[in-house]
RNA sequence: GGUGAGGUGACUGAGUGGCCGAAAGUAACAGUUUGCUAAACUGUCGUACGGGUAACUGUACCGAGGGUUCGAAUCCCUCCCUCACCGCCA
């Protein structure tokens, strides 16, 4: 959520950045800063009038003190009146308040000046790209006709379990999951991150600070009865950690990295694009969370993006980091990048990993501060980003690596694994 | 799940209707003292939203929400959570 305070302060700002997603931010601008005014009016209003109920609360009592039982009596009077009007004054303010939240609710976060403006994923920005598509002297194989071939995943045990998008990892398939989980948490713990294991069910609040609530409620799967939700991804509880917080300025930059599954239920998707590991319901991820000091979050988001770029690299595979455009952008992200792999059989880039800068959209919702030396509280920055999601590593891995003795398994994977070659 | 006891500032903990945004202690920060460290002493030490150039000042907040009252941290109701015991159990 944007801050109407810096809406204010920023107007020109906030519309020129808002229009980098192509939201004519203008009059919607204008309306916060006149709601914003019509409260603090109220406000005053409010606090005028209870100043005067409890001066007379505090005569009343001091009357009653000194025996004068009348005095006191007739001056309860005016304190009804004050009460009464009070009571209308509050029920204004909180209907200005909450309309000004839904207001505020309905704003993207506002994008970087770096981002390029654009509406499809067409118009992303290509940054880099690394390593060479493999070579194969027959056509190579889809993934999931690989996981067919060596049993390594069976997406129809799964559907006979749960349902579509729940595969079962078996034998090799599984013990490549659990490597490449070791994998990312040993070279994020040698990055300087703090392992966390969170909970993966988290509650309306948690959602609300993250941005997943109100709106995308029909992404999540949700156990009714308890009121819960499983996580689309480690941020949310991972960065909830600190909702309510008001950190030194010495404990920044936190660095906090989890693993866990996510949860997603992908209504509306179809086709192609869920073939295979490329969509599914449940998947695992290793997630990296930054907590930063607002001067130098672009440069933990510098950071954190080659972090990822490295691990690509270690894994061998070639991929390719855009940066997103306003129109491809993630409603909380004020600059994204993506990284895609290769998927040489499926002759397409899979993103693998979303590295994001929030600014204060989300520290905003979060109470999430901190206490600078000269004692001001400011909200920080916070950035999260996937290190790596593995569906789709497994995917290229599976199809980049396929030979004709079997899949050649990255170097870097084989102390994890215990095996050179999936045959 | 049942029964009982509780939820107060960073922490410990006092406060059972007005003098309480809240004692005291600890921790933290600044200073004095000091050969250094330590100790001692002095001061500062909640958040949010307002008003004011500022000094300063108004309002709200003692788990959350409602209620009683002229007035609530304090009384009542509902919910949440914590602890103890019992039950169940990886």
């Amino acid at each position: 959520m944007l801050q109407t305070a810096w809406i204010r302060e920023n107007k020109e700002e906030a519309i020129q950045r808002l229009a980098i997603r192509n939201i004519e931010a203008g009059e919607i601008i204008e309306r916060v800063i006149q709601m914003d005014d019509s409260r603090k009016n109220k406000q005053l209003e409010l606090d005028n009038l209870l100043a005067e109920g409890n001066i007379l609360s505090k005569e009343i009592g001091r009357l009653f003190q000194s025996g004068k039982k009348s005095e006191a009596d007739q001056l309860k009077n005016k304190t009804l009146e004050i009460k009464e009007l009070s009571k209308q004054f509050e029920e204004e303010l909180h209907h200005i308040e909450n309309g000004l939240k839904d207001l505020l609710l309905t704003l993207p976060n506002a994008p970087s000046l770096k981002v390029p403006k654009g509406k499809t994923p067409e118009e992303n920005e290509i940054v880099a790209l690394h390593g060479k598509p493999p070579v194969f002297e027959n056509q190579p194989l889809p993934h999931w006709e690989l996981a067919k071939k060596y049993d390594l995943i069976d997406f129809e045990l799964g559907v006979k379990i749960t349902g579509a998008g729940f595969p079962v990892y078996k034998g090799k398939g599984a013990r490549l999951q659990r490597a490449l989980i070791n994998f990312f948490l040993d070279q994020a713990i040698r990055q300087g991150y703090t392992e966390i294991q969170p909970p993966i069910l988290i509650n309306e609040d948690s959602a609300f600070g993250t941005g997943q609530l109100p709106d995308k409620e029909g992404q999540m799967y949700h156990a009714r009865d308890d009121n819960f939700y499983l996580i689309p991804t480690a941020e949310v509880p991972i960065t909830n950690i600190y909702r309510d917080v008001i950190l030194k300025e010495s404990d920044l930059p936190i660095k906090n990295v989890g693993y866990t599954p996510c949860f997603r239920r992908e209504a509306g998707s179809y086709g192609k694009d869920v073939r295979g590991l490329n969509r599914l319901h449940q998947f695992d991820k290793v997630e990296i969370v930054q907590i930063s000091h607002p001067d130098t979050s672009y440069e933990v988001l510098e950071e954190m993006r080659h972090y990822v770029c490295s691990l690509l690299e270690k894994l061998g595979l070639q991929f390719r980091v855009l940066k997103l455009c306003g129109g491809d952008m993630g409603f909380t992200s004020a600059l994204t990048y993506d990284m895609e792999v290769y998927s040489a059989a499926q002759e397409k880039w899979l993103e693998v990993s979303s590295v994001s800068n929030f600014e204060t959209f989300q520290s905003n919702r979060l109470k999430l501060r901190f206490k600078e030396n000269q004692g001001k509280t400011s909200l920080v920055h916070t950035l999260n980003g996937s290190a790596l999601a593995l569906p789709r590593i497994v995917a290229s891995l599976l199809e980049n690596n396929q030979t004709a003795k079997g899949i050649v398994m990255p170097e870097v994977l084989i102390p994890y694994l215990g095996f050179e070659i999936i045959d």
